[in-house]
DNA sequence: TCTGGGGTCCTAGGACCC
DNA sequence: TCTGGGGTCCTAGGACCC
């Protein structure tokens, strides 16, 4: 039988706060979005204080004052370094690994030969604790489906002690199912869990049990596909090396709602620059781009609008200025006075690796002129924005809140946390 | 006053072709 | 005027994930 361990950070991004700031050990931590608008993350104090996954920052500022809850911006360079040191202990544990997101990994336990499977999974819990500072759950399943399941049940359950194989335990299996709901299996979302709970099928236990057919109709080849996972059938393998991107995405809520054509302008060219500056980094070119741009969902009483619109490039590029131009372009043709926008973002589509990109038939190749690879290089030594195009202003008005950031403790030498001794 | 960002995959429907 | 089946490609939108 196959045999998937998900390995899950628990908390992760509140783990990583705490990680250099050992003082809010003692408290409850929550990690907000971009913008400091909701929150992202939360320690366990603050789980059990009541404060929900996704609640918006002004809706819970008094449990937070109450309770001393410690407060962070959200700190990406930060997490994804912790990230990597994680994903290379959890890596070189198994015989086979997938990075399946910035906390989560699935290994590949089949060919590991070890008397206790249980045992083995604290061992690795341990370790990564000890060499990471990350706390680490592991659900252990005969498919991905129930390797998440378990993983689930294991954060939860106080004597599972943080690992839960259901592999070398299939009697736990139907228990593990009936004790989910149906909106906590992995690939069941908020949609297709009210339409079954609609339908009385409320458990993982109730789906697994549902008829192929039905499930085929309803929710496609992909809902099908859970189904057989929960039943034991592996659908999904796993994926060990990483495709490349398809798309690439840069978008932001300013800080506020803006009516100025020229500061709209402002933030989306900085988010060109950022695109570009992505897909070079993955030695990719763009076939396509697209811009959208909308006002606030929220602004019930203020007129709504949101606008996009796409251009192809007759060669594919991961140029600034090539992307600047057509973005402007585009810009220039959706852009509506009288609106306060408060949302926008540029994608980059049909990426493909740089230097196959199949180049028109009567388009004469230009030389690429090296700027964009100098920006680059100046930009990875003294820190993104050093060397930038003349795209945008200095005042960024649109720019999102973060007023709760904690230092970059590991990618910026100066603040690089120090310890005195003595 | 204040509600994130970045992805993937699948499906349905339209345009077009033989 | 009306009449068919079968295929591909593309796009928009909807579902999901973290």
């Amino acid at each position: 039988m196959a045999t998937f361990a998900l390995v899950d950070c628990n908390n992760f991004y509140a783990s990583c706060e705490r990680l250099f700031q050992p003082s809010l050990r003692e408290r409850p931590v929550i990690v907000l979005s971009n913008n400091d608008g909701c929150v992202i993350a939360r320690s366990n104090e603050a789980k059990t204080l009541g404060i929900a996954m996704g609640a918006p920052m002004f809706k819970i500022r008094k449990l937070v004052e109450t309770h001393d809850i410690a407060v962070r911006s959200s700190n990406y360079a930060l997490y994804g370094d912790i990230s990597e040191r994680v994903m290379s202990v959890l890596g070189s544990s198994a015989p086979g690994h997938e990075i399946y997101s910035i906390d989560e990994c699935f290994l590949d336990l089949d060919r590991l030969a070890v008397p206790d499977l249980t045992e083995w999974c604290r061992r690795l819990r341990n370790q990564t604790l000890q060499w990471t500072g990350i706390p680490v759950s592991i659900g252990v399943g005969p498919t991905k489906t129930l390797a998440k399941l378990a993983n689930r049940l294991a954060k939860k359950s106080a004597k599972a002690g943080g690992v839960l194989d259901l592999v070398h335990h299939p009697d736990w299996v139907e228990a593990a199912l009936r004790k989910t709901s149906v909106g906590d299996v992995w690939g069941v979302g908020r949609r297709w869990a009210a339409m079954l709970e609609e339908r009385a099928i409320v458990t993982a236990h109730d789906f697994a049990k549902a008829p192929d057919g039905w499930v085929r109709q309803r929710m496609g080849v992909v809902g099908l596909r859970t189904v057989h996972e929960l039943r034991g059938i592996v659908c999904n393998g796993l994926e060990e090396q990483q495709t490349p991107r398809q798309t690439t995405c840069c978008s932001r809520t300013f800080g506020t709602v803006i009516y100025d054509k020229l500061e709209v302008q402002d933030a989306i060219m900085s988010f060109v620059e950022r695109a570009a500056e992505k897909v070079r980094h993955a030695g990719q070119v763009a076939g396509a781009v697209q811009l959208f741009m909308r006002t606030d969902p929220f602004a019930q009483a203020a007129p709504q609008k949101s606008g996009s619109g796409s251009a192809t490039f007759k060669r594919a590029t991961s140029d600034t200025r090539d992307i600047g131009a057509a973005v402007l372009r585009i810009f220039d043709r959706i852009w509506r006075e009288g609106y306060g926008w408060r949302k926008a973002g540029v994608l980059l589509l049909d990426l493909a690796p740089d230097g196959d990109a199949p180049a028109s038939l009567f388009d004469e190749m230009e030389a690429p002129d090296g700027l964009m690879t100098a920006i680059d290089q100046i930009n990875a030594r003294y820190g993104r924005g050093t060397a930038r195009l003349g795209l945008t202003r200095k005042d960024r008005q649109w720019q999102m809140r973060r007023e709760h950031l904690s230092p970059s403790f590991t990618t910026k030498w100066s603040e690089i946390p120090v310890a005195k001794i003595g």
